[in-house]
DNA sequence: AAAAAGCACTTTGAAATACAAAGTACAACA
DNA sequence: TGTTGTACTTTGTATTTCAAAGTGCTTTTT
């Protein structure tokens, strides 16, 4: 048997991050808001996973306006993309060997 | 959206917990030092993950011999297994939505 | 018989991570 | 002017992770 967890990314061990990155990868932008909710978390924790990922050149922002208001959207980098997919190989690989 | 991930067992958010997990719903019976080798830590890591798990009753003991020498093997519970299919589901639908 | 080695841990301690709560900066609105 | 909303940063605590060392028991080697 080889390792099942060896190709495993340790940046998306986080169930948050995991989470953050689905919505980026199904949504093209979304705001910070969105996200607080979707994840149903406070606004400090995923402000500090977004970090996180942003330091990883996985994420990057876009910060706007809608109307008048101040409105951060993130979206997913070329890398972020790679890195993400190759984590959902491996363990859809640990899944199908356990299937 | 939905929250993507809701259905995620904390239990698994760890990369080794996950591993032994595998192992064992591969393998009916896997030893101590097999699981040490296979996952490339260090004896007193696992033993501490394989006590999580068995506190959660995900999974079992037994102690017995391979010829006079001590041989304790793992084994996944009816629980254990029915709770890392759920998560395995969810992990499963998460890829979906992002494929 | 004594020493060394193997197995399966437990304990210890340090580092990293996670998270909530509070605080901050800035613009808009009333 | 004061309050609200957005998007943070800071702070402090709790939890988690992990390696390393130590333990107890047994077998093997010398």
């Amino acid at each position: 048997m080889k390792n099942p967890i060896e190709n495993l990314n340790k940046i998306f061990d986080s169930r948050i991050r995991l989470g953050i990155m689905s919505a980026l990868m199904v949504n093209t932008d979304v705001n910070f808001n969105e996200l607080k909710e979707l994840l149903g978390i406070t606004d400090g924790n995923l402000a500090s996973h977004l970090k996180t990922l942003e330091e990883s050149a996985f994420v990057k922002v876009q910060k706007g306006f809608i109307g008048r208001k101040t409105n951060t959207t993130y979206s997913i980098t070329k890398g972020g993309e790679k890195a993400f997919k190759q984590h959902l190989e491996a363990l859809e690989k640990m899944i199908g060997s356990v299937k």
